[in-house]
DNA sequence: CAGGAACACTGATCTGCCTCAGTTACCGGC
DNA sequence: GCCGGTAACTGAGGCAGATCAGTGTTCCTG
């Protein structure tokens, strides 16, 4: 029997050699579809007893509010992401989870979660994998912030979405369309709303990127590449490590 | 029979109730004991088929290079922390690691962690579990960077070692020996060291914080947890999840 | 014991990005 | 067909932190 493999199977399978059994172990975790409207947050910093959740659709942004009501975005979630891991490793939530846009999901209860691990322990090695993948995104947005200035920062995020989408099938090199505010990016690249409105610009006038009406389209990928100083070895990988 | 537990035995046990047997595959890993002087690298970003290795004393940092030569540290490894994992999950490493002191360390090599995954599968739920944590971390730092000045920024920083360090009794709430310089300290906050200078400077002139003479003496912890926003539930747990 | 390498520390100047305070454009609802 | 909300966009002014160019101290080494 041939299972139609959902796009975080594929994205696992990728890692880990996975059997039919693993296959359908994984199958059984989609069983709670559940949709979201944009906006209202899914997840709250502190709650405990929380689900993860496996993205069909729709992208969500997951982020850290601080005590003055600032708050940093420490990533977004596209299809075939799994978030909320570290929400049920630790009981509590340690950060929010807001749809961006209209969001169809899987739920998964952290009971199911776990005694999938059980079973199936090989899982347990293609997820510990796809966290890894996760961590080393996040370091790359902490060297971004750290040592990019703003119009390199911002050009690697973008370089970023673009590589992560087209694993999925969501765009190509030449763009995608991105549900994005500037109010959003400003918030994930840690600058204002205004600084990165002129960012935007001048990466506009300069003939590299524009960023329009929902639609990322690269015009100079090259030089966007080179001002980014952006190596996407961290999204990808050589093909199955466990056979 | 008794095993003389090694600091990552504990930590790991701390999440996932190990059997002996669990604790005798964990103790085969520390096998290969190395020795490594302060300032040379152990890793290099864009080496391939490295190992990991298991902290037994010593700190390490890693970091990123970027092409314009200026780099920035995502974190310090203390005794009992786990490093280079992502190297060996992606065969080839993204970071590079540079031992801060001279650093006892045991080799962990790719075969053998993938093999004792394989053997002993609910190790590898430990291993997700203090991988986590360690993505939680740097997430903290993502959040230190992006949205704290340089005062909270660095208060963060130094609560958070105390905090780390006090977990493996290498530290209390009033201080403990750090052998960072203000350089390293600079490159890991995303800051100039002139600017380090003057923060430390003025965080010891509040009465907050001294750090002198690799000493980290914390003088008004109330204060420092106030000025920082610093909750430590992300390096924190309520005991075993599994059993 | 001179010479050099680290590291801590300082003052002066410069700048990238923030904040404030707007205007303009679009879209959906009544 | 106006009104309120949301997002894009702009100019002026201010400041946190960078950079530059040092000084002083300790410690190591030849």
């Amino acid at each position: 029997m041939t299972v139609l493999q959902s796009p975080f199977a594929r994205k696992l399978g990728a890692f880990v050699a996975l059997s039919d059994e693993e296959m359908s172990a994984l199958d059984k975790l989609h069983s709670r579809r559940k949709v979201f409207p944009a906006g209202r947050d899914m997840v709250l910093q502190g709650q405990i007893k929380q689900s993860a959740y496996i993205l069909a659709s729709g992208w969500v942004c997951s982020y850290k509010l601080l005590s003055d009501g600032s708050r940093q975005i420490v990533d977004f979630q596209i299809p075939g992401d799994f978030l909320g891991l570290r929400s049920v490793l630790f009981r509590t939530s340690d950060h929010n989870i807001e749809p961006v846009t209209r969001v169809e999901a899987s739920e998964v209860l952290a009971k199911d979660l776990l005694d999938t691990f059980d079973k199936t322990p090989r899982l347990v090695t293609a997820v510990l994998w796809a966290a890894s993948r996760d961590e080393a995104m996040v370091v790359e947005h902490l060297v971004d912030i750290g040592r990019r200035d703003a119009k390199e920062r911002t050009a690697h995020f973008l370089l970023e979405l673009g590589a992560r989408l087209k694993l999925v099938g969501l765009g190509s090199t030449l763009g995608y369309a991105c549900p994005l505010s500037q109010y959003l990016l400003a918030d994930a690249l840690g600058l204002s709303a205004v600084h990165v409105n002129r960012v935007l610009r001048e990466l506009r006038e300069a003939g590299l990127v524009t960023f329009q009406h929902g639609q990322v389209e690269i015009h100079d990928l090259d030089a966007l590449v080179r001002l980014a100083d952006f190596d996407k070895a961290y999204l990808d990988h050589d093909g199955p490590l466990l056979t």
